[in-house]
DNA sequence: GCCGTTTTCGGCCCGACTGTTTTCAGTCG
């Protein structure tokens, strides 16, 4: 029974609060206490066993009860019940989109259905359509919504949504119609996964910039076109929707559409409090009824008397109340970044040669790149035997010699074996400039086994880094059963460096890690983990994580020059 | 069900679009 778990039950509860019908307060107060387990860095065993559950925002005597007796007993007597009221496909019902809570109860309650199946049926022989409030169209719709049922594997990696956003972006801006044009949304806020793409706009003509919006060739399917709005599906299944104001708008469209729900949730209530109510268009004197509008965000904030935030850090996470006090983190920026330590070659499993990726990080304008090559006890990645690791601390010798206007750092990623020992001896780490250690294998076992391999890496004294620290890959694989917090005081006691790998599929650590590991004093460094000079590009999505993980230049090793780095390495630092 | 520079009770963000309705509920973000 881990966080995600906790979170799952609490969400479950959510949703068959909402098939019967009961108070959306009640349901949101679920749904919030999920949000928040389900970022929550700290083991929930051991906040429970310390008696601060209360002290999570959101949980109060009744989810502290629920919580306890969940950890306790691995079971929940009152979602048992509510199981009890409901069949199980009831609930998946509401994975089809339009379909919510009320039409799932009322199609199990009214017509016996309980499954997606029973529900194609239905819509198919026009008996769904015979409930009252119901029509030929509606059932229509459901049919083609069942094509498109909600998955977690729906949302894209926000290393694929950038491209298609750009190619969106470049597709409407020739539109005579069409003026400002900004994304919104999660990829704004450069969220790991995006579930669909907001583009928010400006317009003297909106009928016309809609119709060449669902004009647009990728359209397969429009969902909906109005004035303000207007939703599309693209040939490849994404949802995109175009969102009009007029020009002396745009800063309060942006505000909305960026997000996130929670924070605008709390901005609102922020804003309420002092008499002034928030939409799309502006804000509301609650007194006089006037409106004031804002052409951009800055001014709409400035209005609120909050400082401007930056997108990533909208998720209602505290940085309302930062903005308030000017406590604002000054974020990281790709262009702090001075070199990447984190680079294979065709040595291990890379597609460049050394000195390829050498050059490609020098045309970038960096100082310095850690070769960091698999060891051979990866199998599979043509890992490096002590032996061949020689021969290239050799070659490296002689291309720093050669290579102007860049330095390349010898060293290696190191498989963390399955029984926690490391692939090379002492005697020879000590002879690399930059050690990272990383698992790649024994995924299945247990939080005390995964979590003793990684701690007693970062307790090696060779070994100056944890990359990608959970092992998760987007979307398709969860992270393995690692105590962060564990790792993360380790690698704070001894001077350990943990990545934020900018793979897209990888975002490893993700935000809400990272902001954890700074406030227990890690350093991290953002590193691309290239194996291709095209991988160097990656490392505006490590960044991003980093600045949603409220990182500043100081927090992160590889915005400092090399002088710098070298200094921070563990075996340059006193002993702990 | 949570929460408190109005409150321990009475609030809880806000609006667009659709389909089926003669004024609105449901769904979504």
């Amino acid at each position: 029974m881990n966080n995600a778990d906790v979170a799952a039950a609490m969400n479950e509860i959510a949703e068959l609060l909402e098939l019967k019908g009961e108070s959306t307060f009640r349901i949101r107060a679920y749904e919030n206490a999920a949000r928040t387990l389900g970022n929550l860095p700290e083991d929930i065993r051991t906040v429970s066993e310390e008696g601060r559950l209360r002290d999570i925002k959101g949980v109060g005597e009744a989810l502290a009860l629920k919580i306890t007796e969940l950890l306790e007993t691995g079971h929940l007597k009152y979602l048992d019940a509510l199981r009890a009221e409901f069949p199980a496909g009831v609930r998946t019902l509401m994975t089809v989109p339009g379909v919510g809570p009320s039409l799932a109860r009322r199609v199990y309650a009214e017509l016996g259905i309980d499954s997606l199946d029973g529900l194609r049926q239905a819509a198919r022989d026009g008996t769904l359509a015979t409930l009252p409030g119901l029509g030929e169209k509606s059932a229509e719709n459901v049919l083609r919504a069942l094509g498109r049922v909600k998955k977690r594997e729906n949302r894209i990696s926000i290393g694929r949504a950038i491209p298609l956003v750009e190619e969106f972006m470049a597709a409407l801006a020739p539109s005579a119609s069409i003026h400002e044009l900004t994304p919104g949304g999660s990829v704004r806020r450069w969220s790991p996964t995006v579930g669909d793409v907001d583009l928010l706009a400006t317009s003297g003509e909106p009928d016309a910039a809609m119709d060449a919006f669902v004009s647009l060739p990728t359209v397969a399917q429009v969902l909906g076109q109005g004035p303000t709005k207007s939703s599309i599906i693209t040939d490849g299944g994404l949802q995109v929707d175009l969102r009009i104001v007029p020009e002396g708008e745009y800063g309060s469209l942006l505000q909305h559409f960026t997000g996130s729900k929670q924070h605008n949730i709390e901005l609102r209530e922020y804003a309420l409090a002092r008499g002034l109510s928030l939409n799309e268009y502006g804000i509301t004197d609650q007194a006089t009824g006037n409106v004031r509008h804002f052409a951009d965000e800055v001014s709409f904030y400035h209005a609120l008397g909050l400082e401007w935030m930056p997108p990533e850090l909208r998720e209602g996470t505290g940085e309302i109340e930062a903005a308030r006090t000017h406590r604002l983190p000054r974020l990281i920026t790709v262009e702090d970044i001075r070199g990447d330590l984190h680079v294979h070659s065709t040595w291990s499993d890379g597609t460049a040669s050394i000195e390829e990726m050498a050059v490609a990080a020098r045309d970038l304008g960096y100082e310095y790149i850690a070769l960091t090559d698999h060891s051979a006890g990866i199998g599979v990645a043509n890992g490096l035997s002590i032996e061949r690791l020689q021969e290239q601390i050799a070659l490296v010798g002689r291309l720093n010699d050669e290579l102007e206007g860049i330095t390349v750092l010898t060293g290696t990623e190191m498989e963390i074996k399955r029984n926690g020992d490391l692939d090379f001896p002492d005697e020879i780490l000590a002879q690399l400039d930059w050690v990272i250690a990383s698992i790649h294998s024994g995924f299945n076992q247990s939080q005390e086994q995964i979590t003793a391999r990684v701690v007693r890496a970062i307790q090696n004294p060779n070994v100056d880094c944890i990359a990608h620290p959970t092992g998760r890959l987007v979307g398709k694989r969860e992270p393995y059963a690692v105590d962060l917090e564990a790792v993360f005081r380790a690698a704070a006691e001894t001077g350990t460096v943990l990545e934020i790998n900018s793979a897209p599929e990888r975002l490893d650590l993700v935000d809400a890690h990272a902001r954890r590991a700074i406030d227990l004093g890690v350093t991290l460094v953002v590193n691309t983990d290239a194996h291709a000079p095209v991988h160097f590009t990656n490392i505006r999505f490590g960044v991003a994580m980093a600045r949603r993980g409220w990182a500043q230049s100081s927090d992160v090793l590889n915005s400092r020059d090399l002088a710098a780095v070298r200094s921070r390495l563990k075996r340059a630092l006193p002993s702990p």
